[in-house]
Formats: C-alpha cells, structure tokens, sequence
DNA sequence: TTATAAATGGAAATAATTTCTGTTTAGAGG
DNA sequence: CCTCTAAACAGAAATTATTTCCATTTATAA
C-alpha cells in the first residue's frame, strides 16, 4: 500500500483520498476493473464522485506505473495493478480472467528493433488471459464432482 | 480479390457492393482503418453510406475472416485485411506502422489449456508493430542523407 | 501557516457505438 | 430471365463512453 502511494510521490503527484480509495478498491477487488466499476465501488465507499476524475486518475495511476491497461480483442477499458516487480524487467501480463489476479511474465522473445519475417520490431503487445491456481481449483473442483 | 469474396460466400454472405468497396479499399490502402476512415473514404468513392452499415460489415468480415481487429494499447477501433495465408495454423499479426502492411507470425510459443507461472492459458494475444522492408527502407534511407 | 500547483466535482460537450425501422437487393430456384 | 426471401441497406435516433471545462478545494513544500 504504502508502496504504491511512493510510486505516485515518485512521480510528483500527490497522495488524495480519491487515490487512496482506488488504489485501495484495486487490492480488494484484485481484479480488472471498468472506469465505470470503479466509479460505482467508490460511490459506495467514499460516496460521490464524478466519473471524469476516475477515468483522470486511472490514467495518472497508469502513468506512475500503479496500474495498467488491460489489452483485450474488443478494446475495452480496463485497468488493473500491476503485478508487483521489484526489477523493472521487461515484462507482460497474465490475468486471470475468473478473479481477475495478475501475473508478470518476463520471457519474451520479442524485443523493439528485432527483425522478424521482413518487419523491424517497433512495439508489441502480449498478454495471456488464463485461471489462476485457486481458479483453477475452484472450477475443477466444482465440474469434478 | 476474388478469393476474399469466396470467403464471404462460404460463411453465407451475400457479395455486395458496398462490401466490394470496402476490401477494394483496403486492398489500395493496405493498412489499418478505423470505421471512421473507412467511412469517410466510401463516401468518396461510392457515395452515401451510413456508419452503422460500416460497423456491421466491418465485423461481418472479421467474422469470415477477411478482416481482423488490431489490437491496440489505447484500445482504438482498427481493422486491418488478414494476411494471405492458405493455411488456417495459429497465428498472430505483425503490423507495418507506417503502411499498414500485415505479416503473419506462426511461431508463437502459448496454447490453451497449458501452464504457465501457475496460471492454466485460456486465450492470448500476441500483436507486433515494427516496419516492413520497404519501409524501414524509406526511414532509414532518408534519414541517412 | 501559507502559497500554489494539482486535484476535485459536476455540468456539459463530444465522440463512438448500437438499435431500430422501413426499404432495397443479391442470389437461389424455377 | 423472373420471383421470392432472407440478408443488407440507409439514416434517424438512442445509448454509452470519454473528454473538456471551470470554479472550488486540498495536499504539500517552504
């Protein structure tokens, strides 16, 4: 926690009641949340506030390296924390897609300026949707029997 | 061309001419649009279309596989033509940055269903973005001079 | 404590996407 | 060639997502 208010303090923004309540929602929650989820989470716990300065201070938490956007086919807007790494090692995502949890995965092959079938590599963009262990137990457990 | 339109007829598509356009656009293009793009430019050639059709018949074709959607960080809403590929093997995208151009990468390391770091794979994504030949050509070749 | 840049709330604007409705059309079957 | 029918169409309108704006408040450095 106190971690995480460091890494916006590092990035010269400031520790607010709104971001502690995110961040906060974010280690509850574990998962992939919509600007619109958390919109709805924190009204309940720390009543109002505007859904522009949620979608504001995702995008700061994302900037600072709290949280990241989720890539998925459809391209919809979600953000989760990222898993802690102390190295900051290039990495990707795995998420589970039933609780949300995040892993770091950190071979990749793929590396910008890399060539690659006739392309220089510029950018890429990996991330495995999968079940955690506990998920995995969970639905085996429950279809087993 | 032709064998684009035998895609659209074995998923049961009709052959239309604003989809006719719309592959013939991408085939000049030869990148990656959004609906708006491809929207603006079929009132160029064809005259009035509505963006709602431009929606539909941009999934119809993704659902034939013609087209595919990139996949973004920020999540943008972009299609690009399939590359040629008679084989149906799993595969991924590498995508030209500055044209558009698209590649197929088939050595891609992850399956469903196998393990990794504790997390059971259900479905990946793996997108490239770097320059194809002829392009880092231009770059590098202009910026030599 | 105070000054100040940053953050906030919320209204309103904008942009993206989907739904709906009535009309047209591709293409199968004669 | 016709005719029929499901699919595709245009465009208006609704919905949803996202951004902009501005006046007010607040975290924090000095």
């Amino acid at each position: 926690m106190e971690e995480l208010f460091e890494k916006l303090r590092a990035a010269g923004c400031k520790v607010t009641p709104r971001r502690k309540a995110i961040i906060d929602l974010f280690l509850k929650k574990g998962g992939a949340l919509s600007p619109q989820e958390v919109h709805g989470f924190l009204k309940e716990t720390i009543g109002q506030c505007g859904l522009p300065g949620v979608y504001r201070n995702l995008e700061t938490m994302t900037g600072c390296g709290i949280l990241f956007r989720i890539v998925t086919f459809g391209g919809e807007r979600r953000y989760a924390l990222c898993g802690v790494d102390k190295t900051e090692e290039h990495h990707h995502h795995i998420v589970c897609v039933s609780c949300g949890k995040v892993g770091n995965i950190t071979n990749c092959h793929y590396r910008e300026g890399m060539n690659i079938d006739g392309f220089r590599i510029v950018s890429h963009l990996v991330q495995l949707n999968g079940l955690c262990e506990s998920c995995v137990t969970k639905k085996t457990g429950e279809s087993r029997k």
